[in-house]
DNA sequence: TTTAAATAGGACTAATTTGGTCCAAATTAC
DNA sequence: GTAATTTGGACCAAATTAGTCCTATTTAAA
């Protein structure tokens, strides 16, 4: 159904809640999990994937835990979908590792980069910030005028 | 790794390939396995869903074969992924069946609405006919007309 | 009217991906 | 030193996807 995964909505859900929670505070898994009811398990290995990325700064031992290692403007969804999906790409010819195994393929290939260019250029353009429910009307706006503009 | 499936990919060589082919003709799904390389068993399938959701018209019996329902200017590929994968929708959230079990994904909803918005119209927005060999530069062009001029 | 060439419908299995859990090690504050 | 954390990686279960196969139906033409 062309869906991100799961775990990557997951991740969407947890950075968008350290974003509107204390944004230069330190947030342990436990409450993150706590917090979004995403059980423990899980929690600690998306934060794992986010800090490993750099999306998240960590800090060990007691008094520990997870923060954003940047403002919520300078991070977009699509910072956060690559973290767990590699780079935006709807099909694997789009990406430099076709094979195009089929001749026809490559008529294709051109056309399918222009349309995840745009896809990737939508999702470049939302904000982790414009994800929180305190800015959210002024994302929108901005959103909206930023890619009505072209349809 | 948000790709659409591989039979949808498939889907979209095979129907690229019709219309590069003689697009009044009628086709079997042997001659496009041939074609294509894809496998006959494989090709027989997509091709009945293809006619089963009206992108194909299919004509029994000896003689028989697909043949496109409609001009390759009016379909585009945001026909053929949703014939194999539904609406496009990257998360839940943004179809009518949201249930939103963890609080905070409610504040995303209008964001994630806006990007799936963003999606789709990409999508549609790329006809099968600019798929094709012959009119792939002038498809190139006008696609990148239409998305540049608002990003 | 028989036969061959097609599509139609659906069941079924294998392969792959995804989701989720768990454990042992390393780090740090108190 | 101890408790609270993150780190790294292995592991399994569940779900999805890819691919095949069989039988019925339709149609053109010999």
């Amino acid at each position: 159904m062309m869906r991100i995964n799961k775990l990557t909505d997951y991740g969407i859900v947890i950075m968008t809640r350290i974003a509107d929670m204390d944004q230069s505070g330190v947030h342990t898994a436990r409450e993150i999990s706590e917090d979004t009811r995403i059980p423990l398990p899980t929690v600690t290995r998306l934060l794992k994937t986010l800090s490993g990325n750099g999306l998240l700064d960590s800090q060990r031992g007691s008094q520990g835990g997870y923060s954003l290692s940047k403002s919520s403007d300078d991070i977009s969804v699509a910072n956060i979908i690559e973290t767990f999906e590699g780079p935006i790409a709807l099909t694997e010819c789009s990406t430099n590792t076709c094979e195009c195994a089929y001749e026809t393929k490559c008529s294709v290939e051109e056309p399918w980069q222009k349309i995840n260019d745009t896809v990737k250029n939508a999702l470049e353009g939302i904000s982790l910030n414009q994800m929180t429910g305190k800015n959210q009307n002024v994302g929108l706006l901005n959103l909206s005028m930023t890619y009505r503009s072209g349809m």
